[in-house]
DNA sequence: CATGAATGAGCGTTCATTCAT
DNA sequence: GATGAATGAACGCTCATTCAT
């Protein structure tokens, strides 16, 4: 019925020609958002036809999917790689923050695709970043757990907390950067290591704000 | 031949018509999400014909562009009221907080807009919602200047920065709070409050953290 | 986003819009068959836009059991409306036959589509044809067992297999009609009625043949 | 580089390659119908590669074809060894309607193939079907004339149309027990029989019907 | 010889938008 | 003024078919 094929085409590993497709999908995607991001214009960017999306990564969901999954699992790697253990801890939050900002500057597409995109059409989508999120949660809590520990202190709720409020912070900083680009991002990192760093000592410390009335 | 039954349609003032669009839209928008909603299905929920729609607001586009703009008003302006200008600096910034945590949740179908939807959504959408922050942000900075002003530091980068996370924390926190409604408002309201104002506190006293490498 | 509509078209009330639809898609899916039958074509050919057929008509698989729908009820008015009450039965009998082929020598198109269009697709649609022919056995059947009874024969599962088969034969007759249609339809209907009156004389007069090995 | 693994592949005869091709065919077909059918289903089902079956049966069209070609050459050849040529005639058209309906009952993919999906696909398909149905009609008649002539009946026509009758008959009895599994075989084809033997005998005595208006 | 890799072409479906009444 | 009726345009997805290896 259709007589298909007229010039000569690149015959790739399998491998290859999906990780073309990732790129362009976490690109197109991150550019036009979710649902306003065609197939035709992955499969265009990544040089392949549609139909070998569909072969390879399923549909557009499962694209989608794929995407966040290869992208968060980047930036955890990212951040596990800048801690390091042999460090004290408030050096090893300083280099989890840097790692995460720096992730955040030079790969803004994954990071847009992320968190823009990813937790606006929620579902198995947000569930995937959810629970990413909350591995960075727990890296951060160990953290302040060992601190806190030392120091006699042993409010568990109270450190998980911070952590939780640390990691949301760190995250809409850098939403918020994204539309600040000159500012650097040392110090951007340092304005936030100040913030967690001094207001938990001081948790730490037993000092505690309360309503006066 | 035929006697066309007409319904009497009800002829409501264009103000009464352009508000019950507008509930009705903001209600579809944080159910559905931007795309997902469809003009049938809001032109439903409001009781008023698709053409109607139009000729009072415009295309989808501007119609969700105004849900934006009066929900972002909405929110700010209950803001502005918990900060009564006769009370310290703290509890300003501690009944702000009461006043944006009961915001969301009492409104959740606002809040979702506003922020999942709208942010999701890049251009002109976002840039309203760009605009209502910096306005809560410079509320804020208010504040935090004052009290250091008093404390004799004058750093003003620092105070904007303190403020900028300050904001950017307590949406994180509401998204957050969204998925884990159990918690009660005052706590997590608390809990920011702790960390921000401590925190605070210490850079005013010239407590600072630097990278020991 | 689209700018649709440019010549002037004429507003024509649901209920003919929807016979224009039918009548274009009984056209198509018999001359194409149901899978080389495009709603484009259809919609050509009724003259109207895809999305009018959606709005009215629903999905493909909806619209194909439309027609099969209205073409099963008119054929059975019509065997119906051939058969008179009055008559004896085997004027009955041989009127509705008459009835049958005229409309399957009359409406072509509808035939193909009942008879070889919806009975390969099976499931739901089939169904639908195979409660049309239950109700053309019955009426066939309460007709042979008319006459059995006055002649005193009770063996009810004969007249129905009878009914059955007459039924079934007069289908492949109509079906090999299609492809030799210079036979006069009345001519068809008379052989095939030979053969059953007569065979179910015998049957009911006590002669039956067996098998003599 | 890499040392490129190659799974031996076993080299059939093109023979059989083919019937294994034409088996898959025949299922896939039966079981989903033509254009539900897909080359990739029915390459799986065969355990040959997509292009093979392209170099030995041509295009879908052309596989399709073939399945017909084939099932209906075996079902005329096992209705050929049913009818034997040293009986009476009565018992020659018995073991014939047997030997058709053992064919149906057993193999029914193949019957399916041939009447639900063939029928259903216009042009060149129906014609290998309505040459195999000629064939077996003037196998029929062939009969009826032989005993029509003995007792000095010489109506070609009148044999002809019965015999068509009664193979449409036969067609659509099959079809019918597709869906009634559970009838024996030997029941339906002794109800055809009485029916056509007797109403045969009847036009043979010149018995005939007639309208009475 | 045998196949994994690749695609052109088309189909069903939806939706924002507007005109005739 | 208000709406039922109408559509252009695009999108996700599939499939028969073929070439490079």
């Amino acid at each position: 019925m259709s007589v298909a094929q007229r010039r000569p085409v690149k015959r790739l590993p399998r491998e290859v020609r999906e990780r073309q497709i990732l790129d362009a999908a976490v690109r197109v995607f991150s550019e036009r958002g979710y649902h306003n991001a065609s197939m035709d214009e992955i499969s265009d960017v990544a040089g392949v036809s549609k139909p070998m999306i569909y072969a390879y990564l399923g549909s557009k969901e499962d694209l989608f999917a794929a995407c966040i999954h290869r992208e968060a699992a980047n930036l955890l790697t990212a951040i596990t790689n800048g801690v390091q253990a042999e460090l004290p801890p408030d050096m090893q939050l300083w280099h989890g923050l840097l790692a995460f900002f720096d992730f955040v500057g030079t790969q803004r597409e994954s990071w847009q695709v992320l968190h823009r995109q990813a937790i606006s059409q929620g579902g198995p989508f947000s569930e995937e970043l959810l629970a990413m999120r909350d591995r960075a949660i727990s890296l951060v809590d160990t953290l302040l757990v060992r601190v806190a520990t030392k120091e006699g202190l042993d409010d568990q709720s109270a450190t998980e907390a911070l952590a939780a409020a640390l990691v949301g912070a760190a995250e809409s900083l850098a939403d918020w950067w994204l539309d600040h680009p000159d500012v650097p991002s040392k110090l951007i990192a340092s304005r936030l290591m100040n913030l967690a760093w001094m207001g938990f000592g001081d948790l730490v410390r037993g000092n505690t704000w309360h309503p006066s009335d």
